[in-house]
DNA sequence: TGAACAAAGTCATCTGATGACCTGTTGACT
DNA sequence: AGTCAACAGGTCATCAGATGACTTTGTTCA
């Protein structure tokens, strides 16, 4: 038999709701001050404990910031700030990297796409930037692992999408974090093949450069299956 | 002499931080219970507040639970609850729209293509529900957009991958949400046209059931490309 | 004028008290 | 034996008062 779950709601929750609908409403704008706790104590009728513990999870949503001795504001919104919490990304198993991977090629592949039709000089040079430093940075793990960052990320970029970029930021630092342990493997078997690698980006960055979109969608993809070959050993085998 | 130490952090902050990393490092597995407040407000040297503070940012996040009269449960990581905070949606400006089409179509994409290459018998058989529901629901704005919905998100699930299920709730729901206001349009203009969405919908499916992964894939940018082309009047409008 | 100081406002934190709620146990009633 | 009301213990939820820390601003004094 199945009833109704019935589940009373906190006070600070329906607090922190009516804050948050207050804000989805416009009635109080990014960069607005809101009452000090006592006051918002006094009006809900309600503890300042609630009232704290509704903040502390409005900000924990990123929504609010509490400034001692000052007070507190309603955030900006920056769609660049759309993320997951990260906090889930240290709890990812490895079958989940599998399906992380399958994401990011889908991401980047289209950013590609999207960089190659939309991209502005400024956004070449970037790559280019990063293209060289991978080029100086062989032999040096750190460095070349930077550079390599730097050049999906200009990508992203150059996709003239936050969100997209967002949300390649997201799905980079998942896959840095659940592979934390496989860094050296990784960075070994890269270095190992690093010029190959660089020729890769290399193709990528022509085909962005003359405005090829599919080209670069599927030298991006064949970049990142590449890429998973190398990976592949680990991945699957615990 | 004594200075007195400066700790940027507050405390309710190191505690979250503290109890994450026991997280984060297996000390505490998903499932298991947390000392009660008044133990932790021991352990830690803090007060309760604090305490509490730190498990309702930790609660925001997803990671814990906290069940009056019973206890702090460390929360089962399920990737499919991969989100963003909703919140954001709301605040999402017009521009944005444009973004997250984007982004939409690239995952969409990705998902017929990899459902077309994983998809179960099962899989399938949702999909023709849902294109079934489609066929009896034209003329009917609220069962149609519903069985709609099902199909896109029954590719999703074919794709096998719950990380890009889960993305894709979230695109779609912050769609819905920012485009509330434009529902009556697109509703009407996709009755107008309906039998041509169902007719796009059941060549995708047939790709996918043929497993042609590029023919999903292609059909997909096209069925999306002219749904973005109903929205198009108003998302460039003001 | 300008630098040190004082005051007010606000968040941060602690503490003790009280209420609400869940679980398990006990014991009486059927 | 089975049912269930009542109770006890543990725990979260919330309140209220007090204190500390920090920021801004106004005020005093050299």
């Amino acid at each position: 038999m199945e009833y109704k779950q019935i589940k009373p709601k906190k006070i600070y929750e329906e607090v922190a709701e009516a804050i948050f609908h207050m804000i989805k409403t416009g009635v109080l704008k990014p960069g607005d001050k809101l009452d000090s706790v006592q006051q918002l104590a006094e009006k809900f009728q309600v503890g300042r404990a609630a009232i704290r513990e509704a903040l502390t999870a409005l900000k924990a949503m990123g929504l609010i910031e509490l400034k001692q001795g000052e007070g507190t504001y309603v955030r900006e919104f920056d769609p660049m700030m759309l993320s997951f919490p990260l906090s889930i990304a240290v709890l990812m198993k490895k079958e989940d990297i599998v399906h992380l991977l399958e994401v990011r090629k889908l991401l980047e592949a289209g950013a590609a796409a999207l960089a190659a039709m939309k991209r502005t000089d400024a956004d070449l040079q970037a790559m280019e930037q990063a293209l060289r430093e991978m080029r100086e940075g062989i032999g040096n793990e750190e460095l070349g692992e930077k550079a390599d960052l730097a050049f999906h990320m200009a990508i992203a970029v150059a996709s003239q999408n936050p969100i997209l970029v967002s949300l390649m930021n997201n799905v980079s630092e998942m896959m840095i974090e659940t592979m934390r342990e496989t860094r050296r493997i990784w960075l070994f078997s890269k270095q190992t093949t690093s010029e190959k690698l660089l020729e890769e980006h290399r193709k990528i960055f022509e085909a962005i450069q003359e405005k090829k979109a599919e080209a670069a969608r599927q030298r991006m993809l064949e970049h990142l299956a590449n890429v998973e070959r190398v990976l592949e050993p680990y991945i699957y085998s615990s």
